[in-house]
DNA sequence: CCTGTGACTTGCATTTTGAAAGTCATTGTA
DNA sequence: TACAATGACTTTCAAAATGCAAGTCACAGG
């Protein structure tokens, strides 16, 4: 293997994760959205093209997965692989310490659909 | 309470380690790495303005504490406090995870000192 | 006086981010 | 038949963050 700048784990996955929004778009996925637009309603308003990029480089990395729900025209939704369904356990040690020294935030609830 | 961009927990922890560097910075201080220059030495090679400045953003956030170690010429190592080290388990679940989808990372061995 | 050490700071070019507006195919509405 | 709406993006361009190299500053030891 060769790495970019270390064979740490953490590296590695900051590498893919880093940032102030990719972890959102996941975290998004996790409560159930699927959908360009439900991605960019969410309430920290990502901008349109990072979100594109965001979803590139995760579907690149093999986190998600796009798909085509319908045709005339051909839209699409993203959907969590396994790979990025195993992030849960992350999400949730961010969520235990973000709620304990953050007061007053709160867990997102899922959304529905259809 | 304001929020700057929602009142999401992973969203607030983002606000302060959402980057490519911050949790790296705190990866070598759970190693017991303390000191300026034994982070600029870590494999992934933080440039210094970073350092320093991830290092100024760290401790007024209450992650870490700046401590003078001799005087005559003054110098400072760097110290979790225990906000800082109830990252722990956020770390543990991006090493789980990392090792098992980065083929080939191994986690760093603690540092001794003196 | 001269060199070294440790913890930074500065300057500047490159890269990434963010806000707003635009594109494109197709469907529903007047 | 035109026109607005929908959904998933792309483009433009200014502003902010990053990265590299070099410089600073206080003192210690030779």
């Amino acid at each position: 293997m060769k790495f970019k700048r270390s064979f740490c784990p953490i590296t590695n996955v900051l590498d893919t994760l880093g940032d102030k929004w990719t972890l959102l778009v996941i975290r998004d996925l996790v409560l159930g959205k699927r959908r360009y637009q439900e991605f960019t309603s969410s309430p920290e308003r990502i901008a349109s093209n990072i979100l594109a990029d965001r979803l590139k480089k995760l579907e690149t990395a093999g986190l998600i997965a796009r798909q085509a729900y319908q045709r005339n025209p051909v839209r699409y939704e993203y959907l969590l692989t396994e790979k990025g369904e195993g992030l849960k356990p992350v999400l949730e040690a961010i969520i235990v310490w973000g709620k304990k020294h953050y007061p007053g935030t709160k867990r997102f609830p899922r959304v529905e659909h259809r």
